[in-house]
DNA sequence: AACGGATAGTTAAGAGGCTTTATAAAGTGT
DNA sequence: ACACTTTATAAAGCCTCTTAACTATCCGTT
């Protein structure tokens, strides 16, 4: 189900060399916060001047690196600055939830340059839904002056199960009659742009990682918990999928041994435990709708002393540790993201979770609260889509090497 | 913890390319089981004839790759035949266990060509321990006509927590007086070879996907149940070793809600549930010593219609039928393999097992039996070894590549 | 103000490695 | 015998990299 990628990157001739360099001085400028200078290139590369030179006016025929002229002297001859044009295209971001629909419109580096929040329109079917939302991503992308002829990546996550290959949303049980949509094609035919579809978990542990809670944390785990309960899982740095796509299915894990016999897909996995849905049956005063409205007054009630409630907390507190424990002791990460409606709807719940996990197994992990929250999947997709628009660039240069001096085109 | 081997194997300059069309052959031909020919090399590899001729005669001279003249035609000129000299230097394998360790001695391709079971001296310190087994491999290398500096690289095994980049064996407890041992530097000092430190659950995975029940199995997970518990997790066909090196300890998993308050970290985790020590406690015709003697017994009862047998061995079923279901779920393998003291002595467990990881969850994964029982670490220690020397054979090229002959050291 | 020294970058010359083309060796098949 | 195939080596040419020399500025000191 999985084919490796055996892409032998290695360089065989000297034309392979002169991409494979290529590529090494553009990650470098990429890298880069601000302008640089080609001494800086030299140290940093190890090549040598004069090659770094070719190398550079070769980037900057292409358009990809921007000259700023010359600046101030440092002692000596007065060095040419210039910079990566984060602008040379753009990467867009869609995350699509269950009710709202977040679109980012962002730079090379994945700076955003505007973002907005839509009503995902849940009554059309998956084809016409993706179609309107495409749409809105359009109209966004004029309003920010990104032509869309320089969207270059596009990342997109689904709450469900994605077969990122086929790049195909297998089941969503949360959006209304998608199974087996084709997200990625539909999504690249209206755009006209390479799309990478990714479940929303996983793009909430990429997001973390990038810009939240989880930076520095090469291998680390975003539990979420809502209506749903899913988990994303980082390893060195890239996100782990399973062999079917469905690592991190923590929804179904088993929560004891007392939970086999009695009917257990209906009643004994850890979503049905644990999901806001389990808290609303044994919570009186929820209305369905929006956990907003009555998550806050339960954990209140259960600070309060209401015995009720805080049998209904400690239990959920104790599943949700167990979980986390147990995840924990199987992947090792250095840190475990809780996130999702349950957690933002109650804060003191990490540091309950936290406690009863220590008491588990003194743990070397540590176990902190989403730092963005609903933003982290959309975040994500924005990482996915630049590295991708990003890869593509250095991919291009290598492959375009076929004339001596590819003049950029026009 | 851990640092990021930010290795760029690329090439940079003409001497770099060289290195790494040297190590592009070299590794063919390592792949080919039999013998081959220039031509077949210059198919398999994209390169010119020449290139490939030139390449050929730089590995001929060094010995790695051997001539074996000419062979019959095939519709032309006489190819000239060769092979990977899997001899021109010995890998050996060091399982150390809690009373009896395994060794072995194979060429560069893992191929053993001797091996032997030596009871584990556990009354010495862990110094003195080592310099015996390491003594004994070196009389079974001599026996073998290895000579010792031919020795390129040693896989070790340690039943217990293993910090593979310090190469110390951090805490065994099932060895006595174990912790924070350095074995690397010890067995490299008794055996001047480059030694890997791994733990044996780990080795155990790599072992069977290498040769036994998980072949093609890129990412799988090996559960061993015995007196102690736990996981060897391979991921896209490499060893996951967690951030703190942690990775698989299963035996800590909590297996239910009900567990946390009595007194936990005794009663009730995995191991303490169901390692053999709590069978044997429920049990009580087990007498401690031997599983062997017992274990068959416990099964055949239950199977026999005995009430307390059959309560004992449902409910230890079941303990791991859910260790693997949340493995599973977690991780996402496409096998999960079942192997130590407890499967090897009860066959009917894994099919237990199989049948209630299915009735807790509709699993995509396989679960079989261990193909190479006791022996698979031990296999694990021969990948991991002749892995090593060959990619230290194939650094070497590119870094030697100014003496012609890099004989080693003595 | 002039000069030495430092920094940044370019041009020129040289070396290494790979490829294409040509050549040689040794068969097979008609 | 002759044409053609397969395999391997030799010669010539091309590309890219590197070192060395050179240009372009600028700073600080005398």
């Amino acid at each position: 189900m999985r084919s490796r990628p055996v892409a032998d990157v290695r360089a065989r001739n000297a034309g392979h060399l002169r991409g494979l360099n290529l590529e090494t001085v553009l990650s470098v400028a990429m890298q880069r916060e601000g302008s640089f200078t080609r001494a800086e290139l030299i140290e940093a590369t190890g090549l040598s001047a004069p090659t770094v030179g070719t190398l550079v006016s070769h980037l900057m025929q292409t358009g990809i690196v921007k000259d700023l002229g010359t600046g101030p002297s440092r002692g000596g001859r007065r060095p040419s600055f210039m910079e990566f044009n984060a602008r040379h295209g753009y990467v867009a971001g869609i995350d699509l939830g269950p009710t709202r629909t977040r679109l980012a419109v962002a730079d090379l580096r994945g700076e955003r340059l505007t973002d907005r929040i839509i009503p995902t329109p849940v009554r059309l079917g998956p084809a016409a839904l993706l179609s309107r939302v495409a749409g809105a991503l359009r109209a966004l992308m004029e309003e920010a002056g990104a032509p869309i002829d320089r969207l270059l990546a596009v990342g997109a996550g689904a709450p469900g199960a994605v077969d990122r290959e086929k790049g195909i949303v297998t089941f969503a049980p949360n959006l209304h009659d998608w199974s087996h949509v084709p997200m990625r094609d539909m999504l690249e035919r209206a755009l006209g742009a390479p799309v990478q579809v990714e479940n929303d978990v996983n793009l909430a542990i990429l997001g973390e990682h990038w810009r939240g809670a989880a930076r520095g944390h090469d291998t680390c785990v975003f539990i979420f918990v809502g209506t749903g309960i899913g988990a994303g899982v980082l390893i060195d740095g890239e996100l782990h999928h399973g062999h079917h796509f469905m690592a991190g299915e923590i929804a179904v894990m088993c929560m004891g041994p007392q939970f086999i016999d009695v009917d257990f897909g209906e009643r004994g996995c850890f979503e049905t435990l644990a999901g806001l849905h389990a808290l609303a049956e044994h919570w009186p005063e929820a209305s369905q709708a929006d956990p907003a409205g009555w998550v806050p007054s339960l954990f209140e009630a259960s600070l309060a002393g209401d015995r009720r409630a805080k049998k209904v907390v400690d239990e959920v507190a104790r599943l949700i540790a167990i979980a986390v424990a147990n995840v924990g002791a199987v992947v090792d990460p250095s840190l475990i993201v809780l996130g999702g409606a349950l957690f933002a709807q109650a804060e003191s719940l990490v540091h309950d979770v936290r406690k009863i996990v220590e008491r588990i197994r003194r743990s070397p992990m540590e176990i902190v609260s989403s730092a963005l929250g609903k933003e982290a999947p959309l975040s994500g997709c924005l990482l996915v889509a630049a590295n991708d628009a990003r890869q593509r660039l250095r991919h291009g240069l290598r492959e375009a090497r076929v004339s001596p001096i590819p003049v950029a085109a026009g």
